[in-house]
DNA sequence: CACCGTTACGGTATCCGTAAGGATT
DNA sequence: AATCCTTACGGATACCGTAACGGTG
């Protein structure tokens, strides 16, 4: 068995089953995919495509197996690079971070400002998305970490860290009334139109939830996935904004209000995600640590270990001892 | 990067750093082991192996991730063997069984009768130890599955499926006193030596503590870590045996009584293990179901996924492509 | 007919074992 | 002096790309 063919399998896999650009993107010939591919069946002693005739149509049911342990294999010949480049080149590399319009536009940047003046030859990335997004760049590998609330489903393969509470604001244009009401509640806020995130995004149920209680039901009149867009309408008038505290600056947002929120709604938490096996490189935990300080290096490789890590097998080694 | 080389590297740790019986276990030249570990650390860029001069030392930092990664990569290729066995040779292969003398002696017989009439062609084998060794030996993937009370240390990269209480029992001689007692108590035990199971053994914690809530110190005269071994003791008279419900037959167990405590001790529990990210074969999850029928395939894979599985990584594989 | 996968073939690079050479304990 | 790792060398193997072939839609 050899890693290529590990390779060749996964890479038709991803290219619809196709063996002629599957070999284009591997950068080889057609026929040597053909030809590793049936190695690797022959070895195994089962198919892992399903072919008509000669065209390759669907995954076996072995082949499902073989294809998700395969692809274990590669993130892990990856990891083994990392483990060099992070010893070699301590400091240079590249970081993507997956997260939401909040987090990248409200709370990464002073993070991420101290991070590269400390990691100048860090190449940093954003992937921005919904929550759930985040979470599944995040476990297909795409990205190295995300920075989100919580998903909608639980994602496996994924390690959460919480970070921190992410609280509510009320945004509004000034002279609205609610800024004359004393003391905020979900039935004044009721009164009026709501301008708020898309459902796509993590908290909504909390926010929902907050108006069920008071037998309430939110004016929804306009959702957005992003805080700024929120603030354009509010700002126009069109409703009340509910966004993310940390969305509201009072020195810009010059033409808003921001009213505190945060006992009236729930706080959804805020989390780091990590790909369950998947080695850090050194900067990686600095970033975690800028941005949450208390997860150091030992929380973080503390709650990997206890999510996914697996040790070496000695019986797994002594059965290939024959070459 | 080539697996002979993962493999060549990891059995050179596991050989106490010595090239020559490394190569010896791996069938191969000494030189090409050599080799081979240089050409892996130079396509890595950093050493694995600190050497004195000609000698091998020890490994190095960077090495010890290496090693865990390269170690769990066998592991996956070991795996997707298992994947063509299980589907060619669907009804033959070989089930290690990690466990303690307890269940291996009391509850496995019937199941395992059961299971090898299902499957004549699976070699059964049992690894008989301490709780903390049959998750230990689990863990290292020497054994497929651990049936045992619960760990002193919560092993990692070990899913625990909790399986049903493991009560205990009062084991005296004929004619005891305690026989004649009408409610049988904590105090009036304490009044007696008592044989029970090592220290080693799981449940013990729970077994004083429940003299210790009563202000009182068991006198434990001897102990053992086989059922077996107290019995015989209890029958010659020097104690009263403390041991689990299940390893007393009233048919065979003819100079001896026994007395239900399973109110007076805290039930611990009977896990079943299986070692994260580990393909279990068709006949495994056949075994499981047999000693919990709770435990279907379905709930078996839900807890594993949740715990080690990893799916394949699309920035892995594209990171691959060039050759 | 265009696309796609398989088979056939030959050159080349890689791999591995033998033999000899320094270091360390 | 014995053990252990490294270097050097040569032969066999296996790998891979080109070219031609056979199905499929």
């Amino acid at each position: 068995m050899k890693l290529q063919q590990l390779r060749y399998v996964c890479e038709v896999a991803r290219h619809n089953l196709n063996l002629s650009t599957a070999a284009e993107a591997l950068f080889t010939s057609q026929p040597g995919v053909s030809r590793e591919v049936r190695n690797l069946e022959e070895e195994l002693g089962v198919d892992i495509f399903v072919r008509h005739g000669k065209r390759v149509v669907s995954v076996t049911e072995p082949g499902q197996a073989i294809l998700e342990i395969a692809g274990r294999v590669l993130g892990d010949i990856e990891n083994l690079k990392q483990v060099g480049q992070d010893f070699t080149q301590r400091d240079k590399g590249e970081l993507t971070i997956a997260t939401t319009h909040t987090y990248a536009r409200y709370v990464l940047p002073q993070v991420l400002q101290r991070f590269s003046q400390q990691y100048p030859a860090v190449r940093v990335s954003l992937r921005q998305g919904s929550p759930d997004q985040s979470w599944d760049v995040v476990k297909s590998g795409e990205a190295d970490i995300a920075v989100s609330t919580e998903p909608t489903k639980a994602p496996d393969h994924v390690v959460m860290l919480p970070c921190c509470g992410c609280e509510r604001a009320v945004l509004v244009p000034h002279g609205h009334p609610l800024l004359k009401v004393k003391k905020l509640t979900v039935e004044a806020i009721a009164a009026y139109p709501i301008i708020t995130y898309d459902s796509t995004f993590g908290g909504q149920s909390k926010f929902y939830r907050a108006f069920a209680e008071k037998g309430l039901e939110p004016n929804v009149v306009l959702t957005a996935i992003d805080s700024d867009v929120i603030k354009t309408y509010v700002e126009l008038g069109m409703g009340v904004g509910i966004v993310a505290k940390v969305a509201y600056d009072r020195k810009r947002d010059t033409g808003l209000r921001s009213l505190d929120a945060s006992k009236l709604f729930a706080a959804s938490t805020t989390y780091i995600g990590i790909r369950a096996n998947n080695y850090l490189r050194g900067y990686t935990y600095d970033f975690i640590e800028m941005f949450a300080p208390h997860l150091t290096r030992a929380a973080v490789d503390d709650a990997m270990r206890t999510n996914g890590h697996r040790a070496p097998s000695r019986r797994a080694v002594a059965a290939q001892s024959g070459r």
